[in-house]
RNA sequence: GGUCCCAUCGUCUAGAGGCCCAGGACACAGCCCUUUCAAGGCUGCGGCGCGGGUUCGAAUCCCGCUGGGACCGCCA
């Protein structure tokens, strides 16, 4: 095979699955292995399963699982077999499937592989036996079962796969499903490795090929340690208030332990799937950079068609009282999303769009935010604001000619014109060229803020 | 304690023995643009953990060390 061409090779059945258990929102790890293994399963056109490990009684909601999968949805991963929508391997819900886990104990509990302890049901750890497999990303992982002790001991560890309560644990469960399911390729965290030569031992006692194994780096807080809640939002949710769109979430998840290749750092999900390749996927683990998570949602912010942009940004206008609605209806909503266009890179999140674009909604918080200037000439203003209103059409370059004018021929600053109409119109020190500004507001606006200022 | 995994700028990464006295991106600094702030353009800062091999040649292969991490639950 030459060098390359294994890339734009697509694999046939292949069939993947995400298993969350619900017993929490989906958080960020989460939502990378789920990305992972949806990026796979699009890339080959195959299908990407989303089952349930609600095998822990007392933790698992169904509420957990429904969060789950809207904050699935909310990223953009769509799934072909599950709980919602069935499937021809279901059900996909573990709690539902305990007579297939029986059944297997059963077997095992015949064939003297497995043993009784109390209620539960236990895997006999076979001794000295060599256990191998070729991880696409972390290549041949070679373990021998005289390893796989109890903590602090030399005895050797055998395996409960059945609870006391009835239930499976996860190292039997998985290997049922997964094989029952004919998932082709288990995509799943690092911190599963230890896990699969078990695993791979049951397979064994139960006579079933294994399938191929695909192990994803952890993702690190600042800290190098595991992700968790000490290190902040680590719920998608989280995410979401704070502004970032879920192109950008999907895009920064992408881009930790992957990368596009060819310096392609902002892409959509289908061209992500199109250039997806699992032996690419890095070894090392990755810190969770909230620098480049901004800069992503930025570009992807600059991207975005002007209604989707306003959908982005309306829920944060809102949030902060403005009376979005109202305005919508009596200047339209191609103007409020002409309003961000205007704003362009400005804001790295939806959020920060809307904090620093509230003027064209509502006049109130600058009015809240303006405090007067003692230095300043308003004669003068008056003067300047007078003659450049006079303008034919309120058009920023008819405004900034005009200005331009002024300030050559009474030769002084442009800023000390123009900042004090941009304080005048935004409450802001900052804003977009603020001659379009003025002419996004029209006329009539400028001069209602200007003489409630007493500047005209 | 046992087993396993990992190691390129601060961060995400490219790198499959010569194309690399290591490339890109974010962040940071400076300059340009400019009515402000962004955006954009340009420049700069900054890295192969250490020690041995193998080889004509090593970031890349091997060994050791060091440093991280994961697992060793009737959690998943």
């Amino acid at each position: 095979m030459v060098k390359g061409e294994k890339y734009f090779l697509k694999m046939e059945n292949v069939r993947v699955r995400f298993a969350p258990s619900p017993t929490g929102a989906l958080h960020i790890g989460g939502g990378h292995t789920a990305l992972f293994n949806w990026l796979w399963a699009r890339h080959n056109g195959g299908k990407f399963i989303l089952r349930i490990e609600d095998t822990d009684l007392v933790r698992s909601t169904k509420e957990y699982e429904q969060t789950i999968m809207s904050g699935m949805k909310w990223l953009g991963l769509d799934w072909d077999e599950g709980v919602d929508i069935g499937g021809d391997y279901g059900p996909y819900r573990q709690s539902e499937r305990l007579d297939l886990y029986k059944q297997y104990a059963e077997k095992l509990l015949d064939e003297g592989k497995a043993y009784k302890d109390g209620e539960a049901i236990i895997f006999k750890t076979p001794a000295n036996q060599d256990i191998s497999f070729d991880d696409i990303v972390y290549g041949r992982v070679e373990v021998n079962s005289d390893g796989l002790r109890e903590k602090d001991s030399d005895k050797l560890k055998d395996i409960v796969i059945i609870k006391s309560d009835g239930m499976p644990t996860y190292n039997y469960a998985v290997v049922i499903d997964d094989y029952l399911m004919k998932i082709s390729h288990v995509i799943r965290g690092e911190d599963h490795i230890s896990n699969t030569p078990k695993q791979i031992l049951i397979y064994r006692a139960l006579g079933w090929d294994v399938p191929k194994f695909a192990h994803l780096p952890m993702i690190l807080g600042r800290d190098k340690k595991k992700l968790s809640k000490r290190h902040g939002a680590t719920s998608i949710y989280e995410y979401r208030d704070m502004g970032y769109m879920p192109d950008s979430v999907f895009n920064f998840l992408a881009l930790l332990g992957w990368s596009a290749g060819d310096d392609k750092e902002i892409f959509t999900r289908s061209e992500a799937a199109d250039l997806f390749e699992l032996s690419k996927v890095a070894r090392r683990p990755a810190v969770f950079d909230f620098d480049k998570l901004n800069y992503i949602n930025q570009e992807h912010l600059k991207r975005l068609d002007p209604l989707t942009r306003l959908n982005m940004v309306k829920p944060f206008w809102i949030e902060a009282g403005l009376n979005v609605e109202e305005v919508e209806k009596t200047r339209g909503t191609d103007w409020l999303a002409g309003a961000l266009t205007l704003m362009a890179g400005r804001g790295r999140t939806a959020k920060e769009m809307a904090e620093f674009s509230d003027y064209f909604v509502s006049f109130e918080p600058v009015k809240k935010r303006w405090t007067p200037d003692e230095n300043l000439d308003k004669a003068k203003l008056k003067e300047f604001y007078e003659f450049i209103f006079t303008a034919q059409e309120f058009k920023a370059e008819s405004m900034e000619n005009l200005a331009r004018q002024w300030v050559e021929d009474k030769a002084v600053k442009m800023k000390d014109y123009a900042m004090p109409l941009r304080y005048a119109l935004t409450g802001m020190k900052v804003s977009p060229g603020i001659f379009e500004v003025a002419e996004h507001l029209g006329r009539d606006e400028c001069k209602e803020r200007l003489k409630f200022f007493g500047l005209m």
